[in-house]
DNA sequence: ACCTATTGATAAAT
DNA sequence: TATTTATCAATAGGT
């Protein structure tokens, strides 16, 4: 790949070795953590350049839990499978969850109706047919969370009307009282009292019923 | 590489995981080789699919002499593995992560419809207004995909069309070569050579104009 | 380190 | 499983 055939032979340029083994340790790393991921297994790889510099992968928290499974393998043959379920969400590390977050928001994106390029008309379809869903399911929550608070502003409304008999219950006792004490003093205290009450109670509250 | 963008998560279909398992595991082997050759360095890996089977590859005539020279190597090795990046606050960032991805999960949960119930009437709102967009979005996105393909099938069409034709004008010139030999053969060669061409060349292409 | 022409790897179909 | 093919990915060489 890249410029022009490369021969499989040793790079005799000691840079362009170096460099190459340096962009190739990096792919190797990369098709070591796909394959772990895409196939559910354990990698570890070791390599030593020719100075003897050590680099090492490993698709769990440590290399040693594959070299000891490896040791373990050699040792009783074919025994395997049943001590190692266990360790199947091992190492949920941050490589992981980067490309968890990655993928998520791809998703998002794509459910707001964004980067919808990548998508195949069966893809744009199925986003289509889920977004119809969603949106019916919203709206019936939606109207459900209306239909609750109007309920509830209802029966807000009953109380204050209620409120407002009461007051207006009072008003009247307090007006026969001030009536009865009128025979003591010609000039009544609240001149226009029968129009305390600004308006009759069912007035109070503006109508509430909406057409739902 | 392949038909289409691949996902970096695990491969559901079990048969299609056990396929790529082994390609890719021979992609690995070769570019573990090629490296190997090419700079000059010592490689060993080892996998265990998800049955616990193991496949390894090294470099030299035994894994063994890689492991050795691994243990003889102590820990000084430039750790390539999954978990470089942030090794100081490694664990803050799992954490961050973890929360980013539950909070993007959640959304997406909202985005199609599961889990309103959280939800207040203005944030009902805002869903519906973005889910109405996207799937505007959406819909002008399929239809311009379908139009896409409907274009490139006309163009098919066109093509076979025309190829049609050059063949029904083939097939008349021939039916004129036996016409003129006719007069040699008294009974035709063709007994029906007018009905040859099944049907015209207009109906050998189905119309594909298709009421958009 | 970044770019891009080119080769390489491989997913899906067969 | 092997082969084929359409596509995406890796990377050699250059800057």
């Amino acid at each position: 790949m890249g410029r022009g055939r490369v021969q499989l032979k040793q790079i005799e340029n000691k840079t362009s070795r170096q460099v190459t083994f340096s962009k190739r340790r990096s792919g190797l790393r990369k098709k070591a953590h796909e394959i772990s991921v895409l196939c559910d297994a354990q990698v570890a790889f070791i390599v030593f350049n020719n100075k003897g510099k050590l680099f090492e992968f490993s698709s769990e928290s440590s290399m040693k839990i594959i070299l000891e499974r490896y040791e373990r393998h050699g040792h009783e043959a074919q025994i395997d499978g049943a001590n190692i379920e266990s360790q199947g969400n091992w190492s949920l590390d941050c490589f992981k969850l980067n490309n968890k977050v990655e993928v998520l928001e791809r998703n998002l994106r794509n459910y707001v109706g964004h980067d919808l390029d990548p998508l195949n008309l069966r893809e744009l379809q199925s986003l289509e047919q889920q977004l119809d869903m969603a949106l019916k399911r919203i709206r019936t929550k939606k109207n459900q969370v209306i239909n609750e608070s109007i309920s509830e502003l209802q029966k807000k409304a009953r109380l204050l009307h209620d409120q407002n008999n009461n007051v207006a219950n009072k008003i009247k006792e307090q007006e026969k009282i001030v009536g009865e004490n009128q025979q003591c003093w010609p000039q009544t205290l609240y001149p226009n009292s029968s129009t305390f009450n600004l308006c009759s109670p069912q007035r109070l509250v503006p109508s509430l019923t909406l057409g739902l």
